[in-house]
DNA sequence: AACCACATTGACCAGACTGGTCAATAGAAT
DNA sequence: ATTCTATTGACCAGTCTGGTCAATGTGGTT
């Protein structure tokens, strides 16, 4: 539970989260305007500032969000006892994409914060965002099992082809995300499509 | 020669041109501002509106600008004579990183002008950059020869992670542009990692 | 009905910033 | 000294900023 808000205080705050994470993912801290954000919520500016008594408040309350959201629907479903990384990239890119799906603007959220350079909220993100990134990321990438490969091969340039392509089909699924609606058709196609790139990298790299 | 200006004029205008380039990559073209770009560039607010008599007059330049360079400097330079997918994407990998360190911000600036939704522009810019990137795309990957592929390897697929390591490597490339100088020790040793990782992919894709 | 507590509104604020103007100045060439 | 253009920066009206607050709406309790 964020800050100690009930369900029913969330719920309410929503449309404004909604439309702030949407704000703020697309022109960062800065160039982001509360004016646009309820527009977009369709709520009056006053009620904004009711619930967060700042700018800068609505948006670390943000960062809070969109961790918390990662750490539960993201991080702790990874199943780090995976040691394949075939298999650890396969799931963490369905998690992600099932998130994408979900909450649209979570990551570009978190990923705009995380680099801001605004004076005004840049030393309060980094302590946040720091463990959390770092920590997962590092534990993503550690004890993979590289013996499956074949020999011969340059292992460190491998994985980072097998990332840059798992990064670009990300890239190519969000973008259809934005266009398309969801529904269970395109998942079993999007899928079986996905684990071909998935069988072309291992015919590449395994023995 | 754009707009028929000298190369006198055009040196004048040099410092407003890639302080505009800049703030327009970064901000597009409604967020741009022109006080920001003489700020950067170091002149007064007058200077700039006495060469280009309006923000859109600039920045229908840039477009200009920007095509005629990349026109000049990358498209006229591929040669389109090799059909092999390797060597094409390595001649045209290594022309851009060249470019993106001559001119850093073109290509970020052409690909924002492409894409934006400002009214004022918009038709404007159309016209102009369809003709140039649709073309030039195209006949990028048009014709390219597949037949050193293994037997048996998902052509299509292949194809795609090639272009995705390729765009990774790029970003890799542009963001350690951005903090180091350009050497041309760097740049042995780049030339060295990046034919590395064409290797590797050759090793997967060919026989 | 009367009262209350709270949710919600939107007109309003001072100040910052917008693209753009223009009379004044600087500097070079004659 | 004169004339030319290159360049400046104070200034403009208008828009947008984050934030405030008295007023109004709403639903529940007495």
């Amino acid at each position: 539970m964020i800050s100690g808000l009930s369900d029913l205080e969330l719920a309410k705050r929503e449309p404004i989260v909604n439309a702030a994470l949407k704000e703020f993912a697309r022109k960062g801290y800065d160039e982001a305007s509360t004016n646009e954000i309820v527009r977009e919520a369709g709520v009056s500016k006053g009620l904004l500032f009711h619930y967060f008594h700042s700018k800068k408040e609505l948006f670390l309350f943000l960062v809070d969000y969109t961790l918390e959201i990662i750490q539960r629907e993201f991080v702790d479903l990874i199943n780090t006892e995976e040691r394949d990384i075939f298999a650890r990239y396969r799931q963490a890119a369905l998690l992600k994409i099932d998130m994408i799906a979900r909450h649209p603007y979570v990551f570009d959220f978190i990923g705009v914060a995380a680099l801001t350079e605004s004076a005004q909220v840049k030393e309060a993100i980094q302590s946040r965002t720091h463990t959390l990134l770092a920590l997962s990321l590092s534990r993503f990438f550690d004890q993979m099992d590289t013996s499956r490969f074949r020999p011969g091969i340059d292992v460190k340039r491998a994985m980072r082809i097998i990332i840059w392509t798992m990064e670009g089909y990300e890239r190519a699924a969000q973008q259809e995300l934005q266009t398309k609606t969801v529904s269970q058709l395109d998942y079993d196609a999007f899928l079986a499509d996905f684990d071909a790139y998935i069988d072309v990298l291992k015919g590449c790299f395994y023995q």
